[in-house]
DNA sequence: ACATTGACCTGGGAGC
DNA sequence: TGCTCCCAGGTCAATG
């Protein structure tokens, strides 16, 4: 379950692969994705890859003619690049991209929740960027402007932070860890959090996510890099997926709540 | 305008 | 063993 640390894992492991690569052939299925195929596709034969990176959970192929191939790996998708040389499509493999040095790139999802989508005019004109927020870990996202999107809201803490109009990346996972370091309880309305203890929230999210970069991401179930190789950040996780534990802070024991739908793992002792 | 819920989709695990 | 049910969560449309 990809977030903002997994796709930044992908991106770092596909860009030596990929980068100053030309398009060779391309083929998709004729599943439906989140989004339509782009009905022009085979245009992309001819293109090469100029640089490849990261907008919130999407991963951008920028190309010569400065449009961008990007990918969203959505609940399970998986992109490799492997030796073409008798590939053989796999069970929802969606899109091979082929290059001239024998390698291919696989764009493997079970459960269709990702996309690929042609971006051909500046990205941040085009409906899928237009309305995110800033990236987390940029000077941009601080306790200044957390405190003055959460002014006046009652939305809860939890759901704020993963609402992606206010900042990108952050998942359910991350989320949940994010608040157990900070000692913020996940249903505390937004707009009644002192801006000293949004500093603290913004700070464990940066510490959260870099230390999960570091660590190659986390795995659960589905997630691999693109060598196929799992994250390791699960190792360390405080909270997410810990009911019934005890809290490495307290002696309290991990509870899991519904917010918004999502599973919210939390010591009810250390957060308020 | 803001806040919350449901739909999308499949595989895997629990329970019987 | 095999069946059914439920859950996982990113994003966005629909609803409150």
């Amino acid at each position: 379950m990809p977030e903002l640390p997994e796709v930044e894992t992908v991106k770092r492991g596909l860009s030596p692969l990929l980068q100053g690569q030309t398009i060779e052939q391309v083929w998709h299925s004729h599943h439906n994705m989140r989004h339509p195929w782009p009905e022009d596709f085979d245009e992309l034969i001819g293109l090469s890859i100029v640089s490849t990176h990261r907008r919130a959970k999407y991963l951008l192929l920028q190309l010569s003619d400065d449009s961008h191939l990007v990918f969203h790996l959505g609940m399970t998708g998986v992109i490799r690049v492997l030796s073409c040389e008798g590939y053989q499509l796999v069970k929802h493999d969606h899109c091979l991209i082929h290059f001239p040095n024998q390698q291919v790139l696989v764009f493997n999802d079970p459960r269709r929740f990702g996309s690929v989508v042609w971006v051909k005019g500046p990205l941040e004109a085009h409906p899928m960027f237009a309305r995110l927020g800033p990236e987390p870990l940029e000077n941009e996202f601080d306790a200044t402007y957390l405190t003055q999107q959460a002014k006046g809201k009652k939305t809860t803490i939890k759901s704020l932070i993963m609402n992606n109009q206010v900042v990108v990346g952050v998942g359910n996972i991350y989320a949940s860890e994010a608040l157990f370091l900070s000692g913020i309880h996940p249903h505390r309305p937004a707009g009644r959090i002192s801006s000293r203890r949004l500093q603290g929230l913004v700070d464990s999210i940066q510490h959260v996510l870099k230390q999960a970069v570091d660590a190659g991401g986390t795995t659960l179930k589905d997630f691999r890099n693109s060598d196929g190789q799992p994250g390791y950040f699960q190792q360390t996780l405080n909270v997410y997926g810990r009911e019934g534990e005890k809290c490495p802070r307290c002696e309290a024991t991990i509870s899991v709540v519904k917010t918004c739908g999502r599973s919210t793992f939390l010591c009810s002792k250390c957060q308020r």
